[in-house]
Formats: C-alpha cells, structure tokens, sequence
DNA sequence: TTGTACGCGTTATCAC
DNA sequence: GTGATAACGCGTACAA
C-alpha cells in the first residue's frame, strides 16, 4: 500500500521532518532501525543499543538517535519482536458465545489484566462448534498466541473428544478453562462452584416455604447445568422433599426454545423455578405472569448468571453470581504466570470461586 | 519454556516419530522447515517449494516432503509469515464496552466475515477513555495488525481530539469507523440512520395518540445520541408537536443513572417516553409500573438497541434495531477489502443502514 | 530438479 | 564506543 522509496536528506532534523512530510502524499510510513541508522550514518545495533539506552554507547549518540526517533515516532515493530523472543504478548480467548452476559464478563476481566500486563486478546468464537472450536485453536496455535484462556464448546462437552486441547498442551502452549471444563484435560481451571450455586438457591426456595420446586436446565453433558443439577438435587433430598422428575426440564442446549418451556409450564405444577440460566428465567416469569400468578408469593424464581435481565426484569430476578469478570481476571493472570515461568515443572490449579446469591424480587425477601 | 535439542534420528518416518514422542516428557515442539530440510537432509527452500506442491520440485521429494509434514502436522509460524509478508491477517476491534448488546453483536458480525476470511480479531476495550483508546492502537498499530474497526470511546467525541486516527490512518493503516463516527478522519464508515430512528420512532408514537412524549437521551458530544435526538426533534415539529424541554432528560453518558432518572419521572409530565437505549427505558418502564401504570395505554416506551433485555422485558419494549451484526459484517468487508486492495486510490465510502422498527408491547399495536 | 542467498525487523554476541 | 554477524522462520529470485 506503500513505499519508502524516498531518499531522507540528511543536514539537519528539520529538513528530515520535511522530506517525511512530504513523502508523496504526506504518508508517513512506519521507521525502523535500518532507517534511522541509515539517515545517522550509524550502525543498525548502535542505534538498537542507543535506544535501549545502553551504557556502551555515547552519551552523544544516544541523544542523536533517542531525538530522532522520537521525531519520527519510532517505535520497534511488535512482529519481529515476536519472532525474536518467541514471545507474542497475545493471548488467545475461545470461548461459545459472545452475546451472552456471562461470557462478556469474562472478557472483560480478561482484557482488564492482560492489558495491564501489556498483552492484548485475539478473540475466537466456536459459536458452540467443536470444529470452529478445533480450526479457531488451530489458527491461534501456530505463533499467533503465548496462551489459551477458553470454555468448551457445548458440542465438544457433548462430544467428550479434547484432542486439540491436548495437542495445544502437548507442545507447550499454556491452557487455562474456565466455566465450561473438562477433567480430562491437565491445565489450570477456573470454575465457579456450580453444584453449591445449584444448592444455595434450591435451599433458599425451601427456607422461603416453596416444596414444588421445579428445574430447568440442559441436558447433563453441559459440565455447568449438570452441576447445578447435583447442587438442587442435593439441597431437595437434604431437606426431606422427593425429587420429582415431572418437575424437571432438561433443554438440549442453553438456546431459549420457548415452545418447550411453554408446555413445562401448561402441564407441570409448581410454585418455585430455578433455571440454569436468567434467559429462561426471566422468560418464565413472562409466563407466569400471563397466567396472572404472583411473583413471588404464587410463584419464585431464581436464575444463574448476574446480568442487566435480572436486574431490570419485573420483578428483578434473583440469581446465583457466578462473577464472571473475576473469573477472567483470575484465568488471565494464572495464564500470564505459566506463559511467563521459565521453570518447567507442571503443576496445575483449578480455582473455585463461590457463587453469590443477588436477592431480588422474584423471590420472598 | 521447552527447548528441541534433541537430534533426530533419521532411518525411517517411525523412527523420527519415536524420538519426537519421547522427546522428554511428551512435549511434541513446533517443528520448522529447517527440522524437515535437516531429517530429509535436502535444503530449506527445497521443503517450501515442494510443501506449496511447487512444480520446480520432483515428485518425488514433494511426496517425502509432504509425508513429513504431514507426519509431524507442520504448519508455518504464523509469525515469520507476517512478517515476510507484512500482513498479519489480524483486525484491531477497538470498542468502548463490551457488555452492552449492540457492541457485542458487532463483533459476532465482524468475527463471522473475519474469520471466514481468514483473519483473527484482536479485541481492545477503551472503556469510554481517550487515553485507553489511544494506547490501545499504539500497541496494535506497531504491526500487529492490518487495520482497525472501532467505535470512539465518549471521552474521544467529547474532546474532538482525533490525532490518534489520524496518525494511523497517515501511516496507511486502514480504519473502518462504525456507529460512533467523527467526519473529521477520512475513512470508511458504517453507521445506522440514527436520525431517522428517532424520527420513526417518535412518529409512531405520535400515531399512536401519544401527544406529551419525553426522551432520555445523553449530552450532545455523544454522536449518536445527538442524531436520536434531532429525529425526536425533528417528528415532533413536522407534527406541529412544540418541543418542550422539560421533558428532555440529558445524561452525561449511557451509564445507567437510576435517581435522575427517577426525578426526572417524578417532575415531568408525559405519556410516552423515547429512550437512546434499552436500558433506560427498561428502567423506566419499571418505575412507571411501580407508580401504577399502565403500559402502554397510560405510557408508551420505545429504546434504541435490539437486544436481551427488550425482548424478555414486561411488558416486552418496542425498540430501533440497529442491525449490530450486519453492522459488524459491512464493517469487516469494508476493512478487509481495503487491507487486500492494491491500488492506492484513497477512496471512502460512508454506508448508512436503515433502523427498523421491532414493535413489541410497549407501544400500542 | 535442487540449492544459495537475501530480506522481513529486531536483538544479542562478539570483535574491533 | 561502535559495528559486523548470526539468528528467529519463512519465501523467493536467481544460480547451479
């Protein structure tokens, strides 16, 4: 899109500034160190040295060089850097989705820390594919990144097949999961204490007098509702209350399907709903509310995931935290730590962090 | 983190994948071309050639070669690639938030087209701050990437200062500007009809009967919330409807601001109201609702913004969709096209998407 | 048909 | 103090 064809004339800085200017038409491509050497009539790894502030070279010529590149606003090209130190300063995040709440959080937790940290994040959607799961892992593998931060795909927990993760950890690429994990896998993990999430919910429910209460969830090999699965099922038998599986919906994904949840409603009773996601939540709430029930005396609801639908859904929906920016800010910096250890002993962590529960109005305050 | 001093031994394709399988612990290293050229014991060049299926090379030695390959799943380092090319295949997305919908649908646009492209999407977050928008595209403009879609942050409209973009685009870096535009940088750009939104809106409030309509919108430096508001401006007047500014409420930003907006219900008298985002007029709708409302017979609402929130309020909001997705599609051809174009002729086009109308129970169908 | 040499931009080592 | 040289991994024009 450019050339640098020019020849710098060479008296004084001015007159450099000039020929840049003018530079056909005033396009001011990047400098390198050749250039400045050439225009200084130095060498190149003087000038390398000299801005690195190097006590080898003259206080002189450091001033000549430091000055010129700051006229001209060098500054060193991050490709060859990369190729040089086999160090990218990027880390690779993959995760399912980006529209959903939780996954934004991450993100932005994430960004916060490896930003702060002079990394920057390539962002990969799987769009819940195992293959653009696989081609996007690929892609990033082959010295784009220093790192993975990634949740799987719900076709590849479904799947149960993690050969590109193992891949990537076989060659020494640095992996932590967070949210949606697998065991199978020795990498750093960060996950919320989903099946406690499941639990502190399903319990606040029974201490707020509800015994009909329903869940709806998808099907178990999504690591995270299958947990928040255990954690209801677990606080129902805990208090006494049978489990009744016409009370149960288990949805193939967490895509809203509101026909189904539609015809749970119509055919089961109940008289409190924890659901594995806000969507669903706050969407039967909607029915409830048709039906002219109560929130929440008829009728409670709790959700997981903290985001702007519980907040300003009517009622505002009570929920399990799964504080997802923590979770990123926590998976970056435990990636960071690995890209950046030189030692190589193996050891990895999985982080638990404790749900919250946010109490609002859909449930008996 | 792994070194690959281990010789290769060089007998047969079994052989060397033994060596490469207890190659220390497990750890399969990248393998270059040199690693192929010495186990085949043929030159550097010759591999690249006959892995390009180049027809300088024999048939022979292509089918070795590639086997190879193949064997140790050898794919070029990205890194050298970019920059032997100087094209990195990455696009900088810089944005100011994350968490609201309509940027997150934007980048599911611009990852879509992107990665079918064959590009990555490097993701930065200037959180609304000038100085985090300027960083962040000094840190990717040093080669890390071939061009940039971004959306101002609001402290950069707010202080008009564009120097950063235009340094950029000087260097003949490629920027594609998307909804939070400035006419002061050429570049390409791709924007909705913010004006005519508001003015959609505000008309079929009007049509609807709605004679007091408010609008919450924020400070004029925010450019598409100026262009909401002079379409409000504008139906009203072409409706022979005085502009009262007492019904016009203008936030500093699009953070959400729950007692202004509270007082603002409380002292303004009105029976509809438009909001510049699905927030606030969610919010709103829940304090009309607590004052015994009734939605819309009583108050209409309408937002600005397609997302989550709207659709599974209640009652569910009437909304400008602002076609994020499609946004981020048309934002990410337009970039690419010009990373890929050859010629020089700088030309610019500004594309403008037309709002549509979703209407939902807010307002009267 | 294969190999040599050079360049992309940077850095590090070593020689002068 | 300064500079030449090699190296990172790849690609290609040019020799052989």
């Amino acid at each position: 899109m450019l050339k640098k064809s020019v020849r710098y004339s060479s008296v004084f800085c001015f007159v450099y500034f000039g020929s840049y200017l003018f530079n056909f038409i005033t396009l001011k491509p990047k400098i390198t160190l050749k250039d400045i050497a050439r225009e200084l009539e130095v060498s190149i790894s003087t000038v390398s040295k000299a801005l690195k502030n190097s006590e080898e070279i003259s206080r002189d010529t450091k001033e000549k060089v430091q000055a010129f590149a700051r006229l001209y606003n060098y500054k060193p090209n991050n490709i060859a850097v990369s190729l040089k130190n086999k160090r990218t300063k990027n880390i690779g995040v993959v995760i399912p989705d980006i529209v959903h709440h939780f996954f934004t959080t991450v993100i932005r937790g994430i960004e916060k820390y490896a930003n702060a940290k002079g990394y920057n994040v390539i962002v990969c959607l799987s769009e819940e594919s195992f293959d653009k799961e696989v081609i996007n892992m690929e892609m990033l593998a082959n010295g784009s990144i220093d790192g993975f931060i990634m949740s799987l795909s719900s076709e590849t927990q479904a799947k149960g097949d993690y050969n590109h993760l193992k891949e990537v950890t076989e060659q020494g690429i640095p992996v932590v999961l967070f949210d949606r994990i697998t065991h199978e896998i020795d990498c750093d993990k960060v996950v919320i204490d989903d099946k406690l999430g499941g639990y502190l919910a399903t319990k606040k429910l029974i201490e707020q007098g509800k015994q009909r209460i329903a869940l709806i969830a998808t099907d178990d090999y999504l690591s995270v509702s299958k947990a928040r699965s255990q954690g209801y099922t677990k606080a129902l038998l805990d208090h006494g209350i049978p489990v009744e599986p016409s009370r149960i919906l288990k949805l193939p994904t967490m895509e809203m399907d509101e026909d189904r949840i539609r015809d749970f409603f119509e055919t089961s009773d109940m008289d409190a709903v924890l659901c594995v996601n806000e969507i669903f939540a706050v969407y039967s709430m909607g029915l409830a509310l048709e039906k002219g029930l109560k929130i929440p005396e008829d009728i409670a609801f709790i959700g997981f995931t903290d985001g702007l639908l519980s907040k300003y859904a009517h009622p505002s929906l009570t929920v399990v935290a799964q504080h997802g920016e923590r979770m990123g800010e926590i998976s970056a910096q435990m990636l960071i730590e690995k890209v950046e250890s030189e030692n190589e002993e193996e050891t990895f962590q999985t982080k638990i962090l404790e749900p919250t529960l946010v109490l609002r109005n859909s449930t008996i305050n």
